[in-house]
DNA sequence: TCTATCATGTAACCAGTTACATGATTTT
DNA sequence: AAAATCATGTAACTGGTTACATGATAGA
C-alpha cells in the first residue's frame, strides 16, 4: 500500500537484503560503496527514509543497543514484503524508461535568448566540464577493474560515461554550427548587453 | 538572495519575461508550448512558485482583477533583479553540468542481483520503450520543422533524441552480451525463484 | 434544470535538505 | 584538560505533490 519506493528506499532495501543494520552502519556502506553516486543521499535524509520503510512494512526493527551514553540505535531488516517491493520495483525501473527533467534540457530550451556567439562560449565552457567528467571516471573504472571487480559491477559507471560522451559530442557538435554560421538566431528584447565577464 | 532559482522557477520568470500575466494563464503557456517536456510542472507547484518567487522580489504583483464571483486574479511582472537572476541562472545551467541522479543508473547498480537470463530480458523490453519515444519525437520534430520552427526552437528536443539514441545503443549491446555469455555472474541469496510471469 | 465535467485556487501532506544538538575523539 | 573536530541523531524548514473545494459550463 501507500506510495512508490523512492531511490533512496530500494537503496536502504538493497542493504538490509544481506543483513539487518541500524541506520547508521547504513550511512557508511554507503559510502564505501559509492552507492551515494547514483542515489542522492544527504545525512538527513536517511533516518527519514529508514522511518517511512518501517511505516510501510517493508522494514522492522529486530533489536536496539546502545554502548555508552549515546541515544539508542535501532537495528532494522528486512521484511519479506520489503523483499518483494524492492524486486519488483527494481525490475520496473530497469524494464520502463521514466519521465525524468535534466536541467541542461530545459536550459537547451532556453538557448535562443542568448545571442549566439555568447551561447557558443558556453557551450564550449560546458565541453570542457564534460571531458574532465570522462577523463576522471576512466581512470576510475580502470582501477576498479585492476583490484579484479566484475563488470556487472562496474556497468552503471559504463553507462554514465556512454551518456557523457554523447552529450559531449552534441555539445561539440551545436556549438561548431553556432560558430560556422550553420545555425542562427535573433535573441528577443533585453537579453542583457553590458555583460561581459570573461 | 536565499536559495537558488528552481528549473520551475526560471521557466515563470521567462514567461513573465515576455509580459505580465497571472498564474493560470502561465499554466496555459507552458502547456501550449510544451514547456512541461522539460519542467516538470504539477498543477498545484506553479503557485507555490510564484508565491516564492514574488516573495524573494523577483516578481511583483502588478493588477488584481476579479470577473465573475470567481477569486481575484493576481498579474505579476518580473522585476530587474528577476531578470538578471533568470540570465544568470540559465548561463549557469548551460556551462555547468550538475549532479544528477537517473533513475536508470541506479537501477543498473543493482543489476547483479537479478539472474542473467532476466536482466537481459528487462533490458530488451526497455529497448522496445525506447524505440517507441525515439519514433514519437522524431516525428513530433518533423511536424514542427514543416511548420517552420527555427532549429534554435527545437534544439531541446534534437538532444532528447540524442540522448535516447545513445541510451538504446547501451541497453542493446548490454543485452547482447549478456545473451551471448560474454558478461555473466551469479545473483545473490534470495534473488527470487518463484517469481515467472511473462 | 439536474448532473457531469472542466476551470481555478487552496491547503494538507510528503520526501528530502539544512541547521542544530549532543556526545565522543583527537590534538595540543 | 581545553579546544577543535568528528560521529550520530533530531527537528525545523522548503519545495513539490495530491486531495479537496468552489464556481462555471455543457450535455441529458
Amino acid at each position: 500500500m501507500s506510495r512508490p519506493l523512492t531511490p533512496l528506499g530500494l537503496a536502504v532495501l538493497s542493504l538490509l537484503g544481506k543483513e539487518p543494520m541500524h541506520p547508521y552502519e547504513m550511512q557508511q556502506r554507503i559510502r564505501d560503496y559509492s552507492i551515494d553516486h547514483v542515489v542522492k543521499v544527504a545525512h538527513g535524509s536517511l533516518y527519514h527514509a529508514v522511518e517511512r520503510l518501517a511505516r510501510q512494512g517493508l522494514i522492522e526493527p529486530v533489536e536496539t543497543t546502545r554502548e555508552g551514553r549515546r541515544p539508542e540505535r535501532t537495528v532494522y531488516a528486512i521484511t519479506e514484503q520489503g523483499r518483494d517491493e524492492a524486486d519488483s520495483r527494481l525490475r520496473e525501473f530497469l524494464r520502463y524508461p521514466l519521465e525524468e527533467y535534466p536541467i541542461f534540457d530545459m536550459a537547451l530550451s532556453f538557448l535562443g535568448w542568448l545571442p549566439p556567439e555568447e551561447a557558443a562560449q558556453l557551450l564550449d565552457r560546458r565541453a570542457v566540464r564534460l571531458e574532465a567528467k570522462l577523463a576522471a571516471h576512466d581512470t576510475v573504472i580502470a582501477n576498479l577493474m585492476k583490484q579484479g571487480l566484475e563488470r556487472v559491477q562496474l556497468i552503471e559507471l559504463e553507462f554514465c560515461n556512454a551518456r557523457l560522451r554523447s552529450e559531449l559530442e552534441f555539445v561539440r557538435a551545436l556549438s561548431d554550427d553556432i560558430k560556422n554560421g550553420r545555425m542562427t538566431w535573433r535573441p528577443p528584447g533585453r537579453t542583457n548587453g553590458e555583460n561581459n565577464d570573461t
